[in-house]
DNA sequence: AGGTCAACCAAAAACGTTTTTGGTTTTCCG
DNA sequence: CGGAAAACCAAAAACGTTTTTGGTTGACCT
């Protein structure tokens, strides 16, 4: 039973299989155009019979190609399922893999390591772009991979902002859902903003100033609250408020955990969310729906976020062209948490 | 302001800087016990100030190691948001990356191709080890790999069985499921299983079968419909049940997507759920708690499972230890959705 | 018929490691 | 002091591609 060693075909066995040249059988493989048709199908039909499929690590080593792209998640995303990233993942696997790119994912699991896992993922050479979310105003990632050439996109802008990116349009996010607060009668607004090291919580503070200001209403600072990633921050931010006396009559989160989390936190006080405060969210993560009451809050295309975003990298990949950046639109969906305010204080 | 090449740092720059010969330097480097240990930290200096990472491409293709397991994620879950896979992922990735080894996720957009995906991933070496889940009772991925002889674990079972896997141990859910309701007081009850291509959901109705029998209630078939991995497919099957007069006061829900999609259907026909019909999940993702009523569910320890797993492919790596196969037993977590059923006919 | 060009292909170099082979020095023991 | 073993290291082969270089053939034009 001793078998006979069942070697994996190599690019010498197809050669000599079709009488070729090996020079000629890796032309013939990678479409190059100098080759006769027949010969390449002589080719390609003899690598199918063999079995044959160019290794990776010696097709990467000569030609310094991997024709792969990474994209790095970061840990907030690996522990609170954040929907929006794998609705991203899989329009950016479409456009990818549609032009003969691989998608792989990579996880960083502690901040810190976030730059670690760049690094090495870009001096080992392992994929031709990095795609990754969650910037911060400065951002050590984006510093590295500019200094180096090596393309990449983002989700999401820096303060440089001098790099391609794709970013959901969320100072406009924070504006609309604000002034929507406002035309239902809201005076008392608050903000339970996400973690301010990310861009994005900025852009949404200010649209959220922006409305108030244009609204002639005075800014509380006492009315904005940062929340972090943790299961309950929402609720505590909220338990803040409320026992600070701030007195919301309605609240715009920055993300549907953070809103439903606040939420629970009302009804521990005896509030009715959307009766006693409204509720507005980001993001329509699935479970938005069903929430109780069903949650308002921004929608997004995520397939054709990720398609987009697959583009771009694309056509960073395919040599300098001119540098990319897209605002994307949300769309407000309306559902049952927000109404105007209660008409007296609030007897409850 | 033409740089000077500014090329990537080699193994021979870092020989040549340390004045040792490049097979000394690749035996410093990966720790090879015949190196002096001066000789060990010079290199590793010259290393560092070096900036030298080894070629991933390189050491791949002479060493035949990639250091590296993938981990393949199928289109349901990436459709919708499964925490489990999730959860388990870091886990995995925790418990690799201690031994060094780089744990990477790749997507397979359609049930076709993840075949596909295995075979190119395979036959190009891009991996050391598999891993991946939705196991169906013959599986031709599994039939692939095992006369490849490649290592790797499954998340789920199969009919042959003789591989290395890792699975919760639905029998027992669906038994517990049962036997609950069944002590509550309920005999007309349901299973909404999910899909029957997986192995996992023939796990689930073995049990919840057992339980009736033991308790001597004559199985209804009218009262067995499976989902599909759909949005409202829950909400489809609860309408076909209630309209057809099964007459169902209680159903264990294969997971939790089907229960919270079910009890939606069950409040379009004035029904409340938990009250009129009892509900049990199973998954206990982040919505369940939050749902109205928070769901009864089954929960698992995500990280612990994950690195059991990440251990599992280890000893895998590690040369062909003895087949490991470990069912995990799962935790009811009981909220408010499962209670004695109606006492009279559902007036309502 | 001579010359040019295109089409096609073969040979060999190169990519950057790890591993094998074997050689030199040092240590240790009798 | 002789010899064996251990410790350490250098040189070179090998991994399987892609790319470069250059050569041969045949068609086509003048």
């Amino acid at each position: 039973m001793t078998e006979p060693a069942q070697r994996k075909p190599n690019i010498r066995d197809v050669a000599a299989h079709t009488g070729l040249s090996v020079s000629t059988v890796s032309r013939a493989l990678n479409g190059y155009d100098d080759v006769n048709a027949d010969t390449r199908k002589k080719v390609e039909q003899a690598a199918e019979t063999l079995g044959y499929r160019a290794s990776f690590a010696a097709a990467t080593l000569r030609s310094n190609q991997t024709q792969t792209v990474t994209f790095m998640v970061s840990k907030p995303w690996t522990k609170f399922v954040d929907p929006f990233f794998l609705g991203l993942l899989d329009g950016v696997e479409m456009v990818l893999q549609a032009q003969g790119y691989d998608l792989q994912v990579v996880m960083a699991r502690e901040f810190e390591t976030e730059i670690d896992i760049i690094r090495r993922t870009v001096e080992r050479n392992r994929c031709d772009a990095l795609l990754f979310g969650r910037t911060r105003p400065e951002d050590e990632r984006i510093d590295y991979l500019q200094e180096r050439g090596f393309p990449f996109v983002t989700i999401g802008q820096t303060l440089r902002n001098d790099h391609d990116w794709i970013d959901r349009d969320h100072r406009r996010i924070g504006q609309r859902a604000t002034e929507r607060l406002i035309r239902l009668g809201h005076t008392r607004i608050a903000y339970l903003s996400t973690p301010y090291r990310y861009t994005y919580s900025h852009h949404n503070r200010d649209g959220y100033r922006a409305a108030l200001a244009k609204a002639g209403i005075a800014h509380d600072p006492a009315l904005e609250v940062e929340c972090f990633l943790s299961r309950r921050t929402g609720a505590d931010a909220m338990t803040q408020l409320i026992t600070s006396g701030a007195d919301p009559t309605a609240v715009f989160c920055g993300n549907d955990m953070i809103a439903l989390s606040a939420i629970e936190a009302m009804r521990s006080f005896g509030l009715e969310p959307g009766r006693d405060i409204s509720v507005i969210g980001c993001d329509d993560m699935p479970m938005a729906g069903a929430a109780q009451p069903p949650l308002t809050t921004f929608s997004q295309n995520l397939d054709a976020l990720g398609m987009r975003m697959g583009r771009m990298v694309l056509n960073k990949l395919r040599g300098e062209g001119p540098r990319l950046q897209e605002l994307i639109d949300a769309q407000l969906v309306l559902r049952e948490s927000d109404m105007p305010p209660p008409r007296a204080g609030r007897g409850c």
